[in-house]
DNA sequence: ATATTTGCAAACTATTTGCAGTTGT
DNA sequence: ACAACTGCAAATAGTTTGCAAATAT
């Protein structure tokens, strides 16, 4: 049977704290202060279980690395500032698109990402500021990436 | 200034023959038999060059390896298959996403990945068999994965 | 002639896993 | 007590890069 130790409770509260999904090295950074010497192995290793126990949801984003968001709620979409690189829960969805797919091709799901400006990361051009967004933080800017890549960092 | 190498020209060839975005070991694979060893280090120098160029285009898919198209035509969506993992261009596109976000975030773009069951790979249940997809090939099963991963194989 | 390109092997990054010691129940 | 859990280090897998040899122009 699953324990209760400091490292997963303090995982759990990293990522229910953030209110928006988080990198694997985000949620060590988060929950290391509720558990001092934690691992990024531990992270993996609890990422994995409260996958598995469906208190956690992975969020996939294109050529991103994947993120943790808690498994409430139904099915949603994701926001990614194109700014700060932080990703938001968009609960709308277009819906209707199974007539998209070329004939003989039958959908059965789908994914959408939105990308652009979070609510904390200036307009790309006009006004000056905006209204904060809960799951807030200072923003750093994103780099280039590869090929395409695999995997991502900041 | 660019050079036409034995190895770039067997590349080229493979992605455009293969009509659907491949992976780079695929590419690797169909070039070798125009350009035989061909290392998979040329096969990435070349998509980043190609890339660089503008002659392809990187299409990332949720927790995906990066895939190669062909750059022409516009915008567009892909599908992937759930039972073989191809993808599959999408001309389509749903539109009006801008609303869905939350108030105060702005849309400047967006990715859109269906799923289901290509051409090629029979229905979930009811009919048999079904009509032949453009850029075909034997279909081989998936297999579970990690975290939630950020990479994949075949 | 010479700058670009290639193959190989080593380097990297994200993630996973073996192992021996630690801890929750 | 004892199975679940943890930290560390080594192992994977995909992608990138240094280097000396090969090649296109």
């Amino acid at each position: 049977m699953e324990r209760n130790t400091r490292q997963r409770t303090a995982i759990r509260e990293a990522i229910a704290q953030a209110g928006r999904p988080l990198l694997p090295q985000e949620v060590l950074e988060a929950a290391q202060a509720g558990a001092p010497g934690l691992s990024i192995a531990t992270v993996y290793r609890n990422l994995r279980t409260l996958l598995d126990e469906g208190e956690l949801r992975a969020v996939l984003l294109p050529g991103e690395n994947a993120r943790y968001e808690l498994a409430g709620g139904g099915h949603h979409h994701h926001f990614q500032c194109l700014a700060c690189d932080r990703v938001f829960e968009v609960d709308a969805c277009p819906g209707n698109l199974a007539s998209l797919a070329p004939p003989g091709f039958i959908v059965e799901d789908h994914d959408l990402t939105l990308y652009g400006r979070c609510s904390e990361c200036a307009p790309p051009r006009g006004a000056k500021a905006a209204g904060r967004a809960k799951g807030a933080a200072p923003h750093t800017h994103r780099e280039s990436q590869g090929t395409g890549r695999a995997h991502k960092h900041r």
